[in-house]
DNA sequence: AATGAATGAGACTTCATTCAT
DNA sequence: CATGAATGAAGTCTCATTCAT
């Protein structure tokens, strides 16, 4: 089983204590659907947040996507702070459970990363939001500080996992300790690139995770020297 | 003795400490330089959009930590927008001049790729905040629709800079013309992922231009299967 | 006891009395006439257009005198042109249903011109800022491109409505046809010079109104040659 | 000799004192003629603040078109208001000078006023914006009270001026006494009409000279009732 | 006599947020 | 649960004016 205890862990920074869930009731659901609603404005709010950042996203604007004013945001959410950071939680909650299980079957460092890869690739094409998202959050992390005391803790762990997956080669003997830094480095290199250069078009998306597959393999530049 | 008044204005890049708000003067600055202010707010500029992007930087700002208000930036640039193309102008020039220089002697793509990797890093290690600007303005092109009007052009010809390498590593026969799309988008997934996943550590920089060179030579990873 | 906190800011048409700035709330102000906030919104900028013009007039002013900030005019309108715009389109209506009621009955080129100066002047002394919008719009048209842009197609049908009058003077022979350009001139200058002229002033006007009558039925100047 | 007592006063409401006009020295002027300037931004002014308006006549954009930078008016006017003052002391001797000399000679009312007609006809032919400054200045007395305080005065000696043409008019007895207040307030409205409904088009302002005059001769419209 | 660098005030506008209903 | 009226802060930009050169 994966570790997952980065995960589940809600950070609330802003002053009000976010109203607690009320869990769904039985029988005929009320003629507006509050737990519907709230889903709606996340899906919404994570669109426009991959698009457009944290800035430029309005709750104005998610408001009206969703079907609703941006005062009624406040009904679900306590900031654009808050909503931000649920979106994140979600989007994470997503994205690291899909990696986490594509991790725990193959036995090699290239094979889980291999795994990650396809992994990204299948999510990417589903619903490129998601990956959007992440390459979003890096930026906006970056440029609002707010944005970065909230959400620091979870993007070490994101580090902290494909660490991990390296340390596994050092283990395997696929990776020379010695080089530990340098792998670990591109693996970065390699999974921001994916997400910033290319998740906006899923068939350059496939020729880049096809194109790193087959340079883990030595297969992709031939020598002429 | 002189009247030293003016000197309570200059250089004042602090932003808390305002030392006893010396009221500054009206009218021309005595012994001010030109082309030298010109230039200091095109350097904060770039700093500032880099960190914090396009919407986030403000005119207040950037005037501040050049010395002057924010109205008078308007001396200078037509608009913020004009001060951005100013500083794109800037940054394009001082990067692709020297990838120029550098991919002008190598013979192969790998060498060439390789040089440009050096030439990015050389370059990181002197000025972090030119790849931090390219890596800032792909995010801004994407959020403000102006930007990518004014510069879209430009985003262009970066793309084609790096197929024209790809095409002459097909010519040299180091890569297979049917993976020559996969290949383009390796490139970009590198040199993207570079600038913005480890652009601000020259070391981790470091790190990963090395491992991508020694990825490209086949000599990373081991097989252990 | 209530709270009447609130009624510190409401219809504070004052300018310099501040009465102990009562620190506004925030949020939606109690029992709340939105229809009738947009109708004071738009008197007391027919009011302010009508004296300063469009640039003199402040969305700060206008909103302090209809007991708002000046961003809540952009919960009723758009943009400071939108509201222009507004406050043109109730004045024309106002005005011009006005004078084409009065120029129904009568049957001849005189007394419909009679008609239309006797309603003019009965506006006048009940709003005299009906006429002075429409004097201070042809004044802001010329000076300001987007004015001009958006209400030209108005300007031209009054131009118009007073050529139709004209016209009818040419058929009932009133008119003799070769002089109806000189007949057309006159009558603008005649309205315009009312508006511009005297529309300040109830009295005066009823007076030009006058001489205007009598001139029209050749008694007002004697000959003495 | 016609009565200019109300020509000549300077009223100088800007607290630096307009430096002394230097009388131009003999023999070659030097490089840059001050007089010269002085006076091309006085012309190229009126044409602003005639078709602009004083508020949106910057001193930028008359500075431009007279070959110089904003600053340099301030060597030759204390203030933009100052500027607007000396304009207009030029304008109201140059039109006012024209119409004392054209009522000078003719014996009644009638010929009186048709020569100020026709004066304002020459004049608004060769050069319109003399006329349109003066509309100008009306409305922007208005709407800037720094203005009406300077020039206040003129406009009563304006109104003043036609009102010794009625008085006259009531001498030889062309006006009933009883009409005097009526033939004041129409002369009004057809000296300023004129000047804002039709002096941009020389041809149109043609046309309605002749018509006034017709229609003071009880010519234009005949009776059909 | 003139330039041009700079200020400071003020304009329009947008936006997160609050709160009565 | 949701609306919509309103605030206040902040941002871009313009402009008259000042003043060293």
């Amino acid at each position: 089983m994966p570790d997952m205890r980065w995960l589940g862990h809600t950070w609330s920074v802003t002053k009000k204590t976010t109203k607690k869930k009320v869990a769904p009731r039985l029988g005929r659901p009320p003629a507006t659907d509050s737990a519907g609603t709230r889903q709606r404005i996340l899906d919404i709010a994570r669109l426009a947040f991959a698009a457009r950042g944290y800035d430029a996203s309005t709750n104005r604007s998610v408001g009206a996507d969703a079907g609703i004013t941006a005062g009624a945001i406040y009904h679900y959410f306590g900031s654009k702070l808050d909503l931000y950071i649920a979106v994140h939680d979600d989007v994470q909650e997503r994205v690291y459970s899909q990696f986490s299980d594509a991790i725990s079957t193959p036995p090699t460092f290239r094979t889980k990363i291999e795994a990650v890869l396809e992994a990204a690739h299948e999510m990417n094409k589903e619903d490129p939001s998601l990956a959007q998202f992440l390459g979003a959050l890096r930026v906006d992390m970056r440029r609002n500080p707010e944005l970065k005391a909230a959400l620091q803790h979870y993007a070490v762990a994101r580090l902290e996992f494909f660490d991990r997956i390296v340390d596994h080669g050092v283990t395997t003997g696929e990776i020379d300790p010695s080089q530990r830094e340098e792998v670990s480095a591109l693996v970065l290199v390699l999974l921001i690139g994916l997400t910033d250069a290319v998740s906006g078009n899923p068939s350059t998306h496939r020729h880049a995770v096809d194109a790193i597959k087959a340079l883990l393999e030595g297969k992709l530049i031939r020598d002429v020297s």
